[in-house]
DNA sequence: AGGGCACCTCGGGCGC
DNA sequence: TGCGCCCGAGGTGCCC
């Protein structure tokens, strides 16, 4: 669920929060959130003493910069985090509490436990995974449309898979896919060395396009998404095919169609996304039948 | 390399 | 109508 715009979108939030905080110790209820170090006790030892000079984000990841120590973070399908004073009830679901020297704690909950937590040295963690195998940030200006082809044009894997691939474009999940391929008009499937010029011009920029307005918006909110300040993102209204099976297409008003592609639910127009047959007419067929 | 599944929980939908 | 079960939701890693 959170993808680059509300993983952006709770970086900035957290910045504001608990920059500056320093943190006096660490509970982990849930052992198996933190990778590294092995042990939670550890990880919680380490951060101890140490204080939060400033929020960054790589892809979906977040990068919690502190004095003498990176902390990776990465929410997955349902990690949030919530400033809260120490003696507010705990919440089902909080995992591991950041006990500022305040009175204030930062909580992690995620209720499908998926989410991760990695510890590193400073300069350690961009060389490490999870972080040394991510693709280019879309939204920074190394992310041209020279570079984009460069990366991913050659490639006979289908357009969708190949976006979702945080190897090649990081952030990307599948809402802003299902998005950005309808502004584009390009199907899901359509296999990546397949793809005329002007399309990828297209998707280059509905890829720009969306991630910006979606960052500038706060956000999409599908399900409870809230950011760290308990505010809600807005994109969710803006989205134009992302859940919005059997509704007219606001652009030609064909009705958008649901199907999986790669395993995942995926969102389309068929006037506005065709899907170019193997032998070049799919269509004749039928209306000769 | 790419498809399929596992990881997890909740809630919606459907069947009885 | 109410209860209970099943499945879908999706980011990523791993296995084949």
């Amino acid at each position: 669920m959170p993808e680059l715009p509300e993983v952006e979108t709770v970086r900035r939030t957290l910045n504001e929060l608990v920059g500056g905080k320093r943190i006096e110790r660490v509970t982990v209820t849930l052992p198996r959130i933190i990778q590294r170090p092995a042990e939670p006790e550890a990880f919680a030892a380490a951060l101890a003493g140490h204080t939060i000079q400033s929020v960054e984000r790589r892809g979906k990841f977040l990068r919690i910069l502190l004095d003498g120590l990176v902390l990776v973070s990465h929410l997955r399908m349902e990690g949030r985090y919530g400033v809260y004073n120490q003696d507010e009830p705990v919440e089902l679901h909080t995992h591991v509490r950041f006990h500022f020297d305040d009175g204030m704690e930062l909580r992690y909950k995620d209720v499908r436990q998926f989410g991760t937590m990695h510890l590193f040295a400073p300069g350690e963690d961009l060389t490490h995974a999870p972080l040394n195998k991510l693709g280019i940030e879309p939204l920074a200006d190394t992310f041209t449309l020279q570079a984009f082809k460069r990366e991913v044009a050659h490639r006979t894997t289908k357009i969708k898979p190949l976006l979702l691939n945080q190897a090649y474009v990081v952030g990307l999940g599948n809402i802003y896919v299902d998005e950005a391929l309808f502004t584009a008009g390009i199907h899901p499937e359509r296999t990546a060395d397949t793809l005329r010029a002007p399309e990828w011009v297209r998707l280059y920029d509905a890829i720009r396009a969306t991630l910006g307005r979606a960052v500038d918006a706060g956000g999409s909110s599908i399900k409870s998404y809230v950011n760290g300040q308990g505010e809600m993102g807005m994109f969710q209204h803006q989205l134009l095919v992302y859940g919005r099976d059997d509704d007219a297409c606001s652009r030609c008003g064909a009705t958008i169609v649901k199907t999986v592609v790669g395993g995942r639910g995926t969102h389309t127009c068929p006037a506005c996304q065709p899907l170019p047959g193997k032998r070049g007419r799919p269509k004749a067929g039928l209306r000769a039948k």
